[in-house]
DNA sequence: GTAGGGTTAG
């Protein structure tokens, strides 16, 4: 073959435009070796335009390191030759190298980078982990007259939300002296990716409006904000417009929409709509195949993947992930596995994006481990990797490992919003407010204080952590909430047993347009019962249902239950429960059961427990109400049979415990704890403690319920509770005055309230607790919630 | 143009 070449060559002499044709045609490397082969026997091989074009094309056959070498054998490289390699070096994931041709090509020789050489050089910034070369670049762009080129503005903005810096992204683009369709697409889909799916739509707004050309990509690149914002008028209207400019045939166009209506549930449509598609390629496949399962309807989209299989398409990882029941996983354990196991004989099961969906898909069935598994076994883990198993952890309740995993993650790859949020949730659920403070530096260092997820998740914390006050701040502060982040603040309120402040701002979500959820009404009602305010919470639950058309869930009957239930209106709540259109599940007898708690209500204690050991036997909870209900009574032989069940079926009780952290050191007791390094000093504090409260008219409860108790349970009772060791420890570990701040994992008994009220007046000292229902702020005596949890 | 990771109640 060589031979012939040569005798061709030799016979006929080549110039140029001949090589540059024959490698403008090649489709393989071995073509492009070939050719070059040719080009050196024809003397060519210094020839710029003829290199170049060589170069080019081996960077486009990924051969770039003989790419590289043939620059360093070129004598003369000029301008245009740098630009192809800097490019050749972005599109092969070599940032660095793009960038340190880049500083040779400035300070090495006489040429001049051009716009070309800065949208390749910041387009291979974006590959680099650190977002610090692309903005030095885009300086050296802006001195030399670049930065508002439309090539290079539309690469930097791309580069801005590539690093979450939505606002810099904004400016830029506003800055910009005119405007193409790829400059308005770049903005539109950056918001999109960043999550601000209402200015990508108002940007979306203002490119129809200014009369700006727009193509395929802009309305396909919309339709997944309208999507995301639940809009569906919204999405109509991109859908009518795109009909208009005559894009309604466009594959790209129609598989935006099926994503569309497939969020809707519109699975009619979405199917009309996948029909007129004339040759469905992959995509369209896949979105349809993620449209049946997001809808629940695994079967027909294992149906439709077993018919793409059969026509012998390939697949890719899309493929299988939409199979993945991420959305609706309940009862899919056994499909979950099967997707799993054909995943991991058709070998993506490594590819990060499946492995990732079903870390996520085993995490919200609660199989934990499996999904740990899965997550070492990746390769290569993504940032989506590590987020999913973080936010698995969370969403499990097990925040240590969440936190653990954070730090381990911390190693090799920076957080983005996505992780500080499922980090922040988990701060929440533990009171870690340093770990939470030291988060929210990272996030004004990163700027990603305009992230509704991150704001929203930012407030929660301080709520959850105690500081109310500074969640309030940031509540104010915020430009764009969601009903999410109204939701959390209210419910931060109601916490605190502000109910007034609560209801103060519901009324405020009403009003500002964003509407209210299941979860608003949750939060409002959850208040109100916090804070007592029976009248309104009834008036809250009709509107709910008359004006704003919802359908009450369990959860909301529950409510109900417990705002009356607290209030002492226990025959009215049971009115309330044999009035529900619905049956009463155990979450609504369970909140009967509570109120008949605080009440001390034996009989409506008997008849509602028995409902609950009927429809929850598993549940420890309710025999320890039910057992404590009897003790209180005084009835101790039937509180001993109770606890006899529990211990028959060897249901557990939570062990309770209190967390206390001193100068950014998180402490834990246990009841009883005897461990922490400072326990004599504690136990001795404590000792002079009870000496004054006694002095001061404090009777211990506990001592009242002890007669008729067994040995072990006598022994329990008189070991000491946690949260009275966290605040013996918060009083000898703080200077005086400072506030002590302690979280306990279970709801604080009436004794510990009650002597941690007397400590708050001996002491002079403000005590927050967090128990597992609400905050209790104690100040010179008398607690916030007014003994009312 | 398709897939995977996030916040709120209890």
């Amino acid at each position: 073959m060589i031979c012939r070449n040569i005798a061709v060559a030799s016979c006929t002499p080549r110039d140029r435009s001949f090589f540059l044709d024959l490698l403008k045609k090649a489709t393989t490397l071995s073509h492009l070796s070939q050719t070059h082969a040719q080009i050196i026997l024809h003397g060519l091989h210094q020839d710029l335009a003829t290199l170049t074009k060589l170069i080019h094309k081996l960077s486009d056959f990924k051969a770039i390191h003989h790419a590289h070498r043939l620059f360093l054998s070129t004598r003369k490289p000029d301008l245009f030759l740098f630009n192809v390699l800097i490019k050749g070096f972005a599109t092969n994931n070599s940032p660095l190298s793009a960038i340190s041709l880049y500083t040779h090509l400035r300070t090495r020789t006489n040429l001049k980078p051009d716009k070309f050489t800065y949208a390749f050089a910041i387009w291979a910034a974006m590959g680099h982990e650190s977002e610090r070369f692309g903005i030095l670049l885009h300086s050296n762009a802006i001195v030399d007259g670049f930065g508002f080129d439309l090539f290079v503005g539309s690469v930097v903005v791309d580069f801005y939300f590539k690093f979450s810096r939505v606002e810099m992204a904004r400016k830029v683009f506003d800055l910009m002296p005119e405007r193409d369709t790829v400059l308005w697409n770049t903005m539109v889909s950056g918001l999109v990716r960043n999550c601000c799916f209402n200015d990508s739509i108002e940007v979306f707004r203002n490119l129809v409006k200014g009369g700006v050309e727009l193509d395929s990509t802009t309305v396909s690149t919309v339709l997944p904000a309208a999507a995301e914002l639940q809009d569906l008028e919204v999405g109509m209207g991109i859908q009518c417009l795109a009909l208009k400019v005559g894009f309604g045939c466009d594959v790209f166009v129609i598989t935006g929409l099926i994503s569309l209506y497939s969020k809707f549930g519109e699975i009619d449509t979405v199917r009309w709509l996948f029909e007129q598609i004339d040759r469905p390629d992959l995509v369209s496949y896949n979105s349809m195949i993620s449209g049946y399962t997001y809808n629940g309807e695994s079967e027909s989209s294992v149906r439709l993947f077993v018919d793409l299989l059969a026509s012998g398409q390939k697949v890719n990882s899309s493929t299988l992930v939409g199979l993945i029941p991420v959305h609706s996983p309940f009862g899919h354990l056994q499909l979950t596995c099967c997707i799993h196991g054909f995943c991991v004989k058709s070998g993506v099961v490594s590819h990060a994006s499946v492995s990732t969906a079903l870390t996520t898909v085993y995490s919200r069935l609660n199989e934990i481990e499996t999904a740990r598994l899965l997550f070492d076994e990746t390769p290569e883990k993504s940032l989506a990797s590590w987020n999913a198993m973080i936010s698995g952890y969370t969403q499990n309740g097990l925040t240590e490992m969440a936190i653990s995993l954070f730090w381990e993650m911390m190693l090799e790859v920076r957080p983005n919003p996505v992780t500080i949020t499922s980090i922040l949730s988990a701060c929440a659920q533990l009171g870690a407010l340093s770990l939470g403070k030291w988060v929210h530096n990272l996030i004004k260092s990163e700027n990603l204080e305009s992230n509704v997820y991150v704001s929203t998740a930012l407030i929660d914390m301080y709520a959850k952590c105690g500081s109310i006050v500074e969640a309030r701040q940031l509540f104010d502060l915020m430009k764009d909430k969601n009903s999410v982040t109204w939701n959390a603040i209210i419910s931060g309120y109601g916490l605190h047993g502000h109910g007034n402040e609560a209801l103060r701002l519901f009324n405020e979500m009403l009003h500002s347009g964003v509407p209210p959820t299941g979860v608003t009404f949750l939060s409002v009602l959850y208040a109100c019962s916090h804070a007592g305010l029976v009248r309104k919470g009834n008036e809250i639950f009709h509107s709910m249902v008359h004006d704003h058309g919802f359908q009450p869930l369990p959860e909301h009957y529950a409510c109900m239950v417990d705002i009356l239930g607290r209030a002492g209106q226990l025959t009215e709540a049971l009115k309330f429960i044999e009035k529900m259109p619905v049956e009463p599940g155990p979450i609504v007898w369970g909140a009967l059961l509570g109120a008949c708690m605080i009440h001390k209500d034996t009989n409506l204690a008997r008849v509602a427990s028995e409902r609950l050991f009927e429809l929850d036997p598993a549940n420890v909870g309710y025999h320890v109400l039910l057992s404590n209900i009897y003790s209180a009574d005084k009835n101790f032989l039937k509180a001993a049979t109770v606890r006899q069940v529990v211990k028959k079926r060897r249901l557990a009780k939570t062990p309770g415990c209190t967390l206390i952290e001193v100068g950014g050191t998180p402490h834990v007791f246990t009841s009883g704890d005897l461990f922490h390094p400072q326990a004599t000093a504690i136990y001795k504090m404590l000792e002079k403690l009870t000496g004054k409260m006694r002095e001061a008219g404090f009777q211990s409860q506990t001592l009242t319920a002890l007669h008729d108790v067994e040995e072990e349970e006598k022994e329990l009772m008189v070991k000491v509770h946690s949260e009275k060791l966290a605040i013996a420890f918060g009083l000898i570990a703080t200077e005086p005055e400072t506030e002590i701040r302690i979280i306990k994992n279970l709801r604080v008994c009436l004794d510990c309230h009650n002597a941690t009220k007397f400590i708050s007046k001996i002491t002079k000292r403000i005590i927050v607790v967090r128990d597992a229902n609400r905050f209790h702020h104690f100040k010179d005596g008398i607690c916030s919630c007014g003994d009312y949890w």
